[in-house]
DNA sequence: TTGTATGTCTACAAAAATAGTAGAGTTACA
DNA sequence: TGTAACTCTACTATTTTTGTAGACATACAA
């Protein structure tokens, strides 16, 4: 499972994919239509700040903004800034491996060759789509291929 | 990521699934071989034997069996059990369904689409393999497949 | 230049999940 | 009848999740 963090920041990037690309919307706005926590997509979206998935502009007519364009931006990547490694074990994870203390030798590991299987299945959806693919019919790549 | 006790549970089976059919093997045996805690793997085997996987023996000479071959059982009924829902949503959850309360509409909710793909595909590996395919190549499917 | 509307940052906290431990009980065999 | 095994329930420590609270910084506008 996911975790509720991740579906809010999904949907916040949705919501942010929808706007004219150089019009702030507000922290406010999101959490209403998306039904969001404030204070707690405040975090969230400061997060994704720092990671370089967004910017924003401060006071009156301020806001965040997509920092690059909505179908540059996957869902693995988001899901691995808020949730973390999206490999099934420490011993399968790129961005964050750690050794199995209980299992000698990975390349003998049955149940590690099992879970590789499923953390290559599961990243070829999650970095093949993107938010554009997510705000529905009328934007990016999507859309894209369905033309071409 | 998948649980400790689910990676427990599946060495656990390979265990069972690698020493004779009617030789009960000792919980202590089982958890000395693979470095589990014991009074952790004594609830967790319990767990598989109230769900009809393994069966047991009391008394002396007793111990654990698998109740089925080990070609029958796949890793994505022993996740189930022991760490619930395959599916990471609710709402695509096949044994716990649970509707999701800030989606209205799970036809249109595109978010809800792409990870209906990542569930499909994790089921497709999880459901596909077997204990037997963990045992190594001495037993089991993996093994017939070569041969075929 | 001051008020106010916005984002920024850190700390805290309640609830749930995870990873065990403890110990009394039950059963089967010798 | 003793003892070696499994059975069952309860408890606990730690971590993760899901937020809340509040002081602060900044930008615009009157």
């Amino acid at each position: 499972m996911i975790t509720q963090k991740a579906k809010y920041a999904l949907r916040a990037l949705t919501v942010l994919a929808d706007a004219d690309a150089d019009e702030p919307v507000m922290i406010s706005d999101i959490a209403a239509q998306q039904k969001i926590p404030k204070k707690f997509l405040e975090q969230i979206l400061l997060d994704l700040k720092h990671h370089g998935i967004v910017t924003s502009r401060r006071g009156k007519q301020g806001g965040y903004l997509l920092l690059k364009p909505a179908h540059t931006i996957t869902f693995g990547e988001i899901l691995r800034i808020i949730d973390g490694p999206i490999a099934p074990l420490p011993c399968l994870s790129i961005t964050a491996y750690r050794k199995c203390d209980d299992c000698d030798g990975e390349q003998t590991c049955e149940i590690r060759h099992v879970f590789a299987k499923v953390a290559d299945a599961t990243r070829k959806v999650l970095f093949s789509t993107t938010i554009a693919d997510a705000v529905g019919p009328r934007h990016g790549a999507e859309v894209t291929r369905l033309l071409a």
